[in-house]
Formats: C-alpha cells, structure tokens, sequence
DNA sequence: GTTAATAATGCAAATCATTCGCATTTCGAT
DNA sequence: ATCGAAATGCGAATGATTTGCATTATTAAC
C-alpha cells in the first residue's frame, strides 16, 4: 500500500503523518488480519526493515494508535500485553496455556446476553473482554 | 473466627500456618464477601492492626493463595491487580470506567455458551475471565 | 523437649515493562 | 522561508512485582 493511504488514515484520527507513525502503520498493515503482536515485535520487524525507531516513540505511538481506535491492547494472563489491527467485528480469545497460541471467536449471542446484563443494571457499555483459557486441540 | 480454623484452612492447602499466611488468611476473611482488594490494602489493613508484614512476603501469600485456589487474580484496565476471596459461583465484573466501582454478574447463559465454543474448538476449559467495561448508573 | 532439616521471612537489590523529561528535530500553517 | 507547535530519541525515572540471601520459624524425628 502507497504511504498516500497511510497518511490519510493517519489525518482522518487528527494523527500528524510522521515517520515513527507510518513506519508502524505501514508495519501493522503488513501483518495477516488477526495477528497478536507486542511492542517487541514492531520494533524488531522495523529493524529487520532498516528502520530504527526508539521503543519510546512506538510506546507513545500505539498508546495514539489504541486511543484512536486503529488498534486494541489485551493483557493476557502469563502472555502480557499484546495488540491487534482493530477490524468492524468485535470478538473474544482463546488463549492456549500450554502453547501460548492466541484464537479468535465470535458468537453473536455474548453480545445479546451482554447488552442485557448492563441494561438491567441501567449502565451503558463501553467495552469488553473475554478470554477462555484451554488446553488446545494441538496441546491436548 | 478462631485461627485453627485458619490452620485447618492452610494445612488443607500444603500450607504451614506461619504468621503471615495467618495473618493474611485473618484479614482476608474481615473483608465483606465479594470485596475486591489490592496488595496494599492489605498491607495498610494489617498495619492498622498493628501486625507489620513486608509487602514482599504479602506478594509471596497471595500468589500461593492464588495457585491454591483461595483467592482469584484479577487485572482490570486501567485499575490495576485486584484479588477477591474465591467463591463456589463464578462470576464475571462490570468496571465502571468513570468511578472504578468492580461490580459482580452471573448468568448462566454465559457458560454454557462457553462450553459450546470450547467444545467446537476441541480443547479444554482452563479458567475464563470476561468483563465489562462500563458507566454506571450512579456516573450516568 | 531438643535437634536437625526444611521452609518462611524481611529486607534490599534486581527486574521488567512502561512512562517521562528534555534537548533536538520535524511539521505545517502562514 | 519562517516560526510555533508537535514529535522524536535518549536515557533516566517509575511502579509493580520478584528474587537472593542471611536470619528466623516450623516441623518431624528422636
């Protein structure tokens, strides 16, 4: 994809187009959809590319990115943090304790059953998490 | 509550009664149930009580309560490490975003769904977490 | 009850992820 | 091209948690 695009995303969110920030989105956009990737990650994968940023500036960087809703941060049990593209369909985790592997699913009815419990308690939902941890198929 | 009951309480649980085991068990039964506690609370409670413990030992305590299946962990965004005093229900948690108040659902519903998808996926049902990130009635 | 082996404790230092301060550089509206 | 605002790199600071180790407490065997 063309630096054009990235630039106007980034303009869209009120974000400057710099280079630490199309440097990472650029990274970002190159990861299959639904990769789990930690700070470590991008640096490293920059790296491999030639270009160096500073930790620092990726931190503030994906803090940006998360709170203009272009990625999602999860804190996993014994995992840690990682983050994901965000995409229009929420979903949950499963995260394998053996393995470490970290799965998606979707099923429309949490959702129901989630909008119900906040409007009996008369609140209004922001956000979510759920995570199944398992032993999975391959660690059974 | 007498602290052979708390002796009783560790020794069923591998666990030599030793003061600040007894201490923390002491403390942790004070407390309301559903009440949702940090390291530092405990350690101010207990100093409050006159009983100095370091927060190293308190840290050591609550991780073997926790494999031990005394006390649930949990890491809530933008809260921190809480743990509660395990029950036999499970539960999930509302978390208001604007007053920080950790409140408690259950819904039948909700693991049976879970079952279902970890059954599709082949695996094993470790543990889950899932909560919801609210405004509460009282912020809204 | 003493004793010897084992485990627990306190303390401070170490760790680890993350944030921050600030001097320097880049950006963008004029 | 210029100037103020925002972004960056760097290393230092932070905060929560863990760890090493010398000391103390606990337990099981005598």
């Amino acid at each position: 994809m063309i630096d054009l695009v990235y630039i106007a995303i980034l303009k869209a969110n009120r974000l400057r187009p710099t280079t630490v920030r199309l440097a990472v989105l650029s990274m970002l956009s190159s990861y299959e959809e639904g990769t789990h990737f930690t700070i470590e990650k991008i640096c490293d994968d920059l790296k491999g590319n030639g270009v160096r940023k500073s930790i620092g500036s990726v931190y503030r960087t994906l803090k940006e990115f998360e709170d203009s809703g272009l990625v999602i941060r999860h804190q996993f049990d014994s995992i840690g943090t990682v983050y994901e593209s965000s995409t229009s369909t929420t979903h949950d985790h499963t995260v394998c304790v053996a393995c470490g592997k970290i799965m998606e699913f979707y099923r429309e009815e949490f959702d129901s059953l989630r909008k119900e419990v906040v409007f009996e308690a008369k609140g209004r939902l922001i956000k979510h998490t759920q995570t199944l941890y398992v032993v999975c198929e391959d660690c059974l």
